[in-house]
DNA sequence: CAGTGGATGCTCT
DNA sequence: GAGCATCCACTGT
């Protein structure tokens, strides 16, 4: 990584980053944050699940307005929103939309393509498969805990890859699946999630898109 | 393989 | 005191 003269240094907390504009709507961040790389003090791997939640959406956070927990999900763009779930799970969300703006993206499951000792390690398992195959998961592989909230994601322990960017320079992935959210009570039907189409790693599989017409019927998914 | 329920702690009413 | 943006172990087919 080169730093060419004329581009200065962006202060942390850029809205932009990994090419994505974080001040965007969170559905959009959403879908452009499948594929690109997600470190956390170098270890981790490809994002592909997440979900987007707004300040208008009933399922989030931030629907009843500023509290405590949900500060940073109030804060500048760009940045991280951790919060507790059911007690145990730590969960890691990307802050969108400028700051007043209760948005965000949870990231719910990885690809892991770095330091899978370590977190294997912090999972006590083997499988890869679900090393990072939902948001509790994810955090405690990559070692999320309340001490990473509302830190800057261009900034150390963070890095964000862009499928463009690195050694790789694949294109960006094709149109992500969409779907409804999981684990959520109120706006059920919004279809928030996206995943990386044909990915092993999602945290549950998406509904099959629609068959075309006379294709021959598949086996009945032995997925999960 | 599907369904159920326990663990566990914090936030908000 | 309820309700979680969850995960896992355990049950029964």
């Amino acid at each position: 990584m080169s730093r060419s003269a004329g581009v200065p240094a962006r202060p942390p907390g850029a809205a932009v980053l990994a090419g994505i504009d974080f001040a965007l709507p969170s559905e959009q961040v959403a879908r452009r944050l499948i594929g690109v790389t997600l470190l956390v003090d170098g270890v981790g791997g490809r994002i592909v699940e997440t979900e987007a939640y707004d300040h208008d959406d009933p399922a989030s956070h931030t629907f009843g307005g500023p509290t405590p927990r949900n500060a940073s999900m109030f804060g500048e763009p760009g940045h991280a929103y951790v919060y507790r779930s059911y007690g145990i799970h730590w969960c890691l969300n990307c802050v969108c939309r400028p700051a007043g703006h209760g948005a965000g993206v949870l990231i719910r499951a990885l690809e892991p393509t770095h330091g899978l000792d370590r977190m294997r390690a912090r999972r006590g398992l083997d499988d890869a498969r679900l090393l990072c195959a939902g948001p509790g998961r994810l955090g405690q592989a990559l070692g999320i805990d309340r001490g990473f909230d509302g830190l800057a994601l261009d900034a150390p322990p963070f890095r964000l890859v862009g499928p463009g960017e690195g050694a790789g320079a694949q294109d960006a992935p094709a149109e992500p699946l969409a779907g409804p959210r999981i684990g959520i009570s109120k706006a059920v039907d919004l279809p928030w999630r996206f995943g990386l189409a044909g990915s092993r790693f999602l945290s549950r599989p998406f509904r099959a898109p629609p068959v075309a017409a006379g294709a021959v019927p598949g086996r009945k998914a032995s997925a999960r």
